[in-house]
DNA sequence: TCATAAAGAATGAACGATCACTCTTTATTT
DNA sequence: AAATAAAGAGTGATCGTTCATTCTTTATGA
């Protein structure tokens, strides 16, 4: 489709120079379009932020569902398991995308509104992973660890594209162990 | 002094409309100046860009002196009130700039060199304390957490920015529970 | 004391480049 | 031949930056 193949082109062009600091006419060059011929596909550049925030999301949505389905954090093992499906989170190549994407959305509502979106549904899913594998822990403190982990996730996105040097594997270690403690702790 | 006067003006631009996004007319108008002379404090607009950021990491910086300081961590409560003074990285109207910095420092290495150095200084202030507070802890437990409380840290101000129906406080009482917890876990 | 020279501070029009976007023209397909 | 796909030059606006110029202050000489 030709609506993935400037997305493809403008995800590579924001990754380079971020949202404002792309042009359309680089972003035809990357996607071997005419900027005109990609005016029939996407009313504006703004149009093409929020479709390319939308497909990332969608990415994580998928992720979410097979997160959801396997929800047998009995033991330890089983948790780090489970944890290691985040890894998404920590694609050295696109977390630079999503962090884009989060400081965009202090300044268009537009972009806003999808990481919301996205955002209520983690914590859903995270939601009920928690209550069920920590039986008894008080709604309040349960909020309390979720908003933790939440905030573990970004900041592992914020890290990777911050600090290239920074090993993503230890991050990914650093951030398995200290959500494991959330969920195991005792009330 | 007409430095800060400009970078003053700058910050409020850049939060609206992000660094690229942002233009020296604009900034000239809020810092009620003219154009050219900006020119005469700062070489180029990246040279407002990265003293920006110096400037909103040094206030870090004497966030960071106080905290070294302060480091009877031998209670909960104490630990409690020193996490306290970390209400910096939340205040909801700068933390957007920070946001900002992260995701052009992706890019810009300039910005890159300015984020690892403050960077490096959190760790080592950060790593003292942790040391001092939970005593026999294995060097590479410790390296863990301390990357979980800069994910928490960062992951903070991403929540803070991405979400403005997010209560600062209430964001602030979960990091802090979470921290607490990576401070006095037993090895 | 007062005119004038020198120096800095400040301006904003002008520059070439580039921006997002439109529209006429040309290819290609049916 | 009709319809659709694609191209890319052209639009006015705006970009970061420069620079000739004016305003304001201070210093000097008579």
């Amino acid at each position: 489709m030709r609506q993935e193949q400037v997305l493809d082109a403008a995800e590579t062009c924001f990754l380079a120079e971020g949202f404002h600091g792309a042009s359309m006419s680089r972003i035809a060059a990357a996607a071997k379009m005419s900027v005109g011929h990609i005016y029939q596909y996407f009313e504006s550049k703004d149009a093409i932020i929020i479709a390319l925030c939308e497909r990332r999301f969608a990415g994580f949505e998928h992720l979410l569902v097979a997160v959801e389905q396997d929800t047998h954090l009995a033991q330890a093992a089983d948790i780090d398991a489970w944890l290691a499906q985040f890894a998404w989170w920590i694609d050295p190549v696109r977390a630079p995308l999503t962090l884009e994407i989060m400081s965009e959305a202090g300044r268009n509502p537009k972009v806003a509104e999808v990481v919301t979106r996205i955002d209520r549904r983690f914590r859903e899913i995270m939601r009920r992973s928690l209550i069920s594998a920590a039986a008894g822990i008080p709604a309040e403190e349960v909020e309390a660890r979720l908003e933790a982990i939440v905030m573990l996730s970004h900041g592992m996105t914020s890290r990777i594209t911050a600090d290239r040097d920074a090993d993503p594997a230890r991050l990914l270690a650093a951030f398995r162990a200290a959500v494991r403690r959330l969920i195991v702790a005792p009330a």
